[in-house]
DNA sequence: GTTATTATTTAACAAATGCTCAATAAGAAC
DNA sequence: GTTCTTATTGAGCATTTGTTAAATAATAAC
């Protein structure tokens, strides 16, 4: 990534695949090893063994002691950058463009959220968090329930040509939910449950079934919130 | 839950949750261990180790090894009866009943569905099996696929007036899976985000959020499905 | 009350696992 | 080439954990 001066791994080394037993500039190696601890911890969640995962890198387990003092220290370094690898400021921005579309805002988030979020590593260490400690979970909610959300959920008044200075609502909050869920649940298919749960022909894009999503969504709002208000 | 003869265990005890010191009927004690280990899996997950598991029955860790051989065959077990004691065979005697609208076999169904599936052990449960072996996410999604989702097109094509002998498409199935997914994101929030994924305010019931979602699934089928076909 | 059955416990093992520390050796500085 | 720094390893320790086998004791059968 950074351009070192003489050190020079080889090609196939420096993918930070396998064995790369010789010894290796600080950074390098540390990089190296929260990259491969993400990817295993994703996969085996976080009782996966420390032994296994050096495996793979060609190190001895101890050598993560060097860099980690504590397997929690380790834990706490990937949830901390899978967290600000994949949060994109632009989301906000993007739904707070006045320029645009409420279609076309849905759309666009949805599907660079859905791009950026679910991914393997991403859905997997989200879940096995909440199931554990929550430590991660809980943070990235906080997020998405503070900077989100709310923004989807004015979009929304403003497609329904609904004016409201009050509070958001349970019933558009949960409706908004659904949407939200059921993209999520493309993720929870893909990568939790795995090829058992896949459609067997697989013609449709991300984005078209995003696209579908949303137009479903926006349909409804119009007539499930303008009645009760 | 059988008759006993004679035994006789204290009401306390009988409830099953904590310290039963007496000697026990095999059934009994087979019944108690299993109702824990179900509770127990389901809250820690598979790597839960036995010590802990039998600490709450007042027992020793060994003494499952004299009705289960291994952990392994507790856990089949614990997968067994939980999805066993939650398969519903009405549900598709009520998918296939013709004396109901579309809407009420759909909210029906549903609101059962979430009642019976969407509960803290068979979610996390679900989920754990999802994210090590599958030997549970895949048997209970191939009954959901087989017996459920073809069911729920149908009566989706005869809402919408859809006259087709045609093999289910992929847009028909993922609109109906907008909608499942959006329906099981409430148990993925309740029983695996927690209280930090949750509304502030608690007053619609899973009953109303359900009716809203239906309404919307049907309501977009209606214009998502026609135009294409 | 005595005996036979078996539910339950005690003791212990072997492998797994997070972690420590002293020894080694690769590379940098001179 | 020699020295110094430090990345890396090897040996080992203390717990944890699934599992086994023999000892114990509660209950049923007689």
């Amino acid at each position: 990534m950074q351009t070192q001066p003489i050190e020079e791994t080889s090609l196939i080394e420096s993918q930070g695949e396998h064995h790369s037993p010789r010894r290796m500039s600080p950074e390098k190696r540390e990089r190296q090893i929260v990259n491969q601890a993400i990817a295993f911890f994703a996969k085996h969640g976080f009782e996966g063994q420390l032994r296994t995962l050096t495996e793979d890198l060609g190190i001895t387990h101890t050598l993560l002691y060097h860099y980690f003092p504590t397997k929690a220290d380790l834990i706490e370094r990937v949830y901390q950058e899978v967290v600000l690898d994949h949060w994109k400021p632009e989301w906000q921005v993007l739904l707070s463009d006045e320029g645009k579309s409420t279609e076309a805002k849905f759309v666009e988030f949805y599907i660079d959220y859905a791009k950026t979020i679910l991914t393997h590593d991403f859905v997997r260490i989200l879940i096995f968090s909440g199931l554990s400690d929550k430590l991660f979970s809980d943070r990235f909610f906080k997020l998405l329930q503070t900077n989100i959300l709310p923004l989807l959920v004015f979009e929304t008044r403003k497609y329904c040509n609904f004016k409201s200075d009050q509070a958001i609502s349970e019933k558009e909050m949960e409706l908004l939910l659904g949407l939200h869920g059921g993209i999520f649940y493309l993720g929870i298919r893909r990568w939790i449950y795995g090829a058992s749960f896949q459609s067997e022909t697989n013609f449709m894009s991300d984005e078209d079934i995003i696209k579908d999503r949303v137009a479903s969504y926006l349909l409804s709002a119009q007539h499930l919130l303008q009645e009760k208000k």
